[in-house]
DNA sequence: TGATAATGTATTGTGCACAAGATAATTGAG
DNA sequence: CTCAATTATCTTGTGCACAATACATTATCA
């Protein structure tokens, strides 16, 4: 085991407590998902859309690019491999030819009832008392928050 | 913004919390380890590597793995990408060649001077109070261990 | 109006992650 | 000793992430 002191020890940096915790996490969904055929990601990106959907919004690359933090060269392929898959339509504006909307097909919304179970089982899954995790939670936004609201190189 | 008992709601996941303050850290790691010429997952195998060096042991990919929780089609291109670059060299053992060990080179270790300086200009990039990050990194590792000492598929 | 800048998306290239399967060496039961 | 099982690593294929660049469209201004 390292010393707990060592400025550069691996257990004692914030980093990889996010890098391994983050990637743990996304493994208790992968198994969830795979029942719908989704990757992380797509939920991710199908979370989005749901909500837009029953808010009546349209959402363009650009919004989901936002909202995800993630840019079109992840985004692009991404959404064009759930349209093939018939759970999402692509189109391009007719205002604005450089916008591209995307919406949830039919098969997309209904995907969501079969989503509806799986916050509730993975929470199962993880074994961590729920107020902990929420607290987890509002602890990691409010640093993404902080992280954001930085200039990007601020020394 | 998506109501706040939206059991689907993007803003009340954890994951999505855990996902882009995760990505958001190590985006303020970049500019940081570009100075060295380092991805994020390799400087997270050089610290365990400079680990090493300093107690005296031998590490397999094997070991690195299981320290780092990424498989051997993760870690040996990376560690062959560390080896072209001469911070690593890689050799097969001669009591059981199955087994491939990883030993940072001269330039490998020289580097760990450099990336001292490392952890502190990020705390100040971020800027949170180090105790908050203190307690949220054992806060995640101890989410870690949880999930790490679950069944994979407990429901 | 006509050049120029800004905007929104797509493309290309590199490097993780991870599943699945291959390969080679070692171990162990008989 | 022999061969099946195990172990440790490597390979292949898919899908993110992200930087850099390209491209088409729209907006701006001299």
């Amino acid at each position: 085991m390292g010393n707990s002191d060592d400025i550069l020890g691996l257990d004692n940096q914030l980093c990889f407590a996010l890098y391994a915790a983050n990637r743990a996490m996304t493994a208790r969904y992968r198994p969830l998902l795979m029942e719908l055929g989704l990757t992380y990601p797509q939920y991710l990106v199908l979370l989005v859309l749901w909500e837009a959907a029953a808010a009546g919004d349209v959402v363009r690359v650009s919004g989901l690019g936002e909202r995800l933090r993630l840019d079109s060269g992840t985004l692009t392929p991404l959404l064009k491999r759930l349209e093939e898959r018939g759970l999402v339509r692509r189109q391009r504006s007719v205002e604005d030819e450089r916008v591209v909307t995307v919406v949830a097909t039919g098969p997309g919304l209904a995907l969501r009832e079969q989503a509806r179970s799986i916050p509730g089982r993975l929470l199962c899954s993880t074994g961590v008392d729920p107020d902990r995790l929420m607290a987890l939670r509002d602890e990691l936004r409010s640093v993404l928050a902080q992280l954001e609201s930085q200039a990007p190189s601020a020394r």
